[in-house]
DNA sequence: CAGTAATTTGAGCAATCACTCAAATGTGAG
DNA sequence: CTCACATTTGAGTGATTGCTCAAATTACTG
């Protein structure tokens, strides 16, 4: 054998998301990824391949952390229907203001690049459908269980919750407002929990 | 006096608007708008001052575009009630898809801009702000008008109108169902119709 | 038909972009 | 200790970035 990697992949890449998920693709250059990564050029290319790929590996490890929190919060709870307003609930504006990660990092990635870099717009939408397909399932679910009246369209019902995600998310960016956010909030689980 | 301008003002920034809305602040080069403006670096320079205000002014000008279509909306209608429902309904899908100027272009600029150019993203938060004040007054010029209760907040509903439109819109560009996006408009028509 | 002044032109500037690669460095095996 | 080899290094690549400015062009005035 020989040398072994200085670098850990998974915290290399926590921390290229980060920069990522703020500054977008295009405004982040690879000065800001030398200096977050705390790796020389040759050595993220060795790793990464381009800046492409590494930021494609950055909204991967994106979607995977949110689906896994999404389903802790399903494993907490017994009620399904109460996993999906913990879940939107999470999502209301914090303390913290200002922070320009907020807004979900897939739906800023189709919208930064639908026109000049359609290969990453297109591979968020796909991750974007499939974050809508992990809700269909739980409201099949809850569905199965009986918390749910089973005349319902799932698929609705999971294009209906992910639009809801997405309207407090950016609110929570957009918006001045924390206390708004949080009425919005409110209003949505109590929407949730009327079904 | 002297030589006369040869481009028209408002043209060019229609076309760099254009290009704006596309591409995004970052990803649009000079270039690019000297392409569009059929203008060279000098004369876009000596008109515009500078990639940046040239922005700003293209997105003022997307701005009063939008605000001119819907009080255009509001004299065609003797109902305001019946104005808020046909702007909402015009941003249903259409048929031509992957156009990717179909999200807002303020929302846009602010989430590509929050991190790296954080001028350009308050100027356009000013201008979301100044959009909702818009619909708030027509929402409660319709309350004086006995159209809407007047027991309504009128600033909560304009708040929750403005998110119908950014969901409307937002789903135009990322979904890939047109149907979708016309089911969507007509349940938010119908929840406005209830008021 | 000068003379004057505003506008247009486009080659070219320094800075930055994403990226490369030969040399230096570290590490386990023999 | 030496060799083989994967990894790291960082100066440097050509291309592109936003932008400048002296010179050319145009048009109105006297």
């Amino acid at each position: 054998m020989a040398r072994a990697e200085t670098y850990n992949r998974d915290t290399a890449l926590d921390a290229a998301l980060a920069i990522f998920w703020r500054k977008g693709y295009h405004a982040t250059s690879l000065k800001d990824l030398e200096a977050a990564l705390s790796m020389k050029p040759g050595s993220i290319y060795a790793a990464f391949k381009s800046k492409e790929a590494l930021f494609k590996d950055s909204l991967a490890r994106y979607f995977d952390q949110g689906r896994a929190k999404f389903e802790e919060q399903l494993a907490t709870s017994p009620m399904i229907i109460d996993a999906l307003a913990a879940h939107l609930q999470s999502f209301a504006a914090q303390e913290r203001r200002a922070d320009p990660a907020q807004a979900c990092m897939i739906v800023k990635t189709i919208l930064e690049n639908a026109e000049a870099e359609p290969h990453l717009a297109d591979y968020a939408r796909d991750l974007f459908d499939k974050t809508r397909a992990g809700f269909q399932h739980a409201f099949k679910t809850a569905q199965a269980q009986g918390e749910i009246d089973a005349q319902h369209d799932a698929e609705a019902l999971a294009k209906a919750y992910q639009a809801h995600v997405t309207t407090l998310r950016l609110d929570n960016q957009i918006g001045t407002n924390p206390e708004d956010s949080r009425k919005l909030a409110e209003r949505m689980v109590a929407e949730l929990k009327a079904l």
